[in-house]
DNA sequence: ATTTCATGCAACCTTAAAGTTGCACTTCCG
DNA sequence: CGGAAGTGCAACTTTAAGGTTGCATGAAAT
């Protein structure tokens, strides 16, 4: 092991920045579920505001009904989607709020980055 | 099959909507790439604005070094992370394009969806 | 010149994700 | 009532992600 100051210093950031609000974890969820391909089409098509079933989210996909049944859940577990039960039909909808959070935390990101590059650049000019 | 008319829709509104400007696969790999703890940890530290050796990424971590390793090589393929070496030693830091992007694309959705609550209460008010 | 530090490379293990198939169970419609 | 439509459940297969270990290599420090 070499504990020089740097690696410390990194490590101790991460863990007391208020970066991120929300548990990394969770975040890193929805991100995952996002990370898809398949379940990014699904967000794509739900987003445009419809509450659609299982069939109809089916229809122009090149996989089972059972697959996609797999990634709505997956979508579901991290709050990306909801589902309402009508008749014999189960209807999906988006709910935006994990959706929105995730923005933000990409904005935090890119917040802290610009504000990196601001010190240091006052940093050049004080020298 | 029942080629309904709103599945039919809805494949059709995913395909020609202009949702995401970006190849929804890309993104798809940018969300894939964030959504590991690990590796959002490794972005959540790098935000910061250093320029860390892998050694200095692995301190304070309970996994080996190779997995960082990995890591950083997951991250960098889809561009949210760039290295150059420095001696003996190679340097990471953040790039934050990528990242605003895929903020942008969630920004998109997020509009999508407000827009579409929007037509259904103009509808709903000219009923 | 040697030793040490920071990495790179490759083989290997384990587990979970993605997908499929087959069957049972409601709900709607004629 | 009987059949078709829409789902739910469970078992199974395949592949790749995440992680480890061991060894080789290049640069630095003594």
């Amino acid at each position: 092991m070499s504990p020089r100051k740097p690696a410390a210093a990194a490590g101790e950031r991460a863990a007391t920045l208020p970066v991120l609000t929300r548990s990394s974890a969770a975040l890193a969820g929805v991100f995952a579920a996002l990370g898809d391909p398949t379940r990014l089409r699904l967000v794509v098509v739900l987003c445009a505001g419809g509450a659609l079933s299982i069939a109809q989210l089916t229809a122009n996909t090149d996989i089972s009904r059972q697959a996609v049944t797999k990634h709505l859940r997956v979508l579901a577990d991290v709050g990306v989607v909801r589902d309402m039960k009508a008749g014999r039909e189960r209807l999906w909808q988006l709910d935006p709020a994990q959706i929105d959070e995730a923005k933000r935390s990409l904005d935090v990101i890119g917040r802290q980055w610009e504000m990196a590059l601001g010190r240091l650049k006052a940093f050049a000019e004080a020298t």
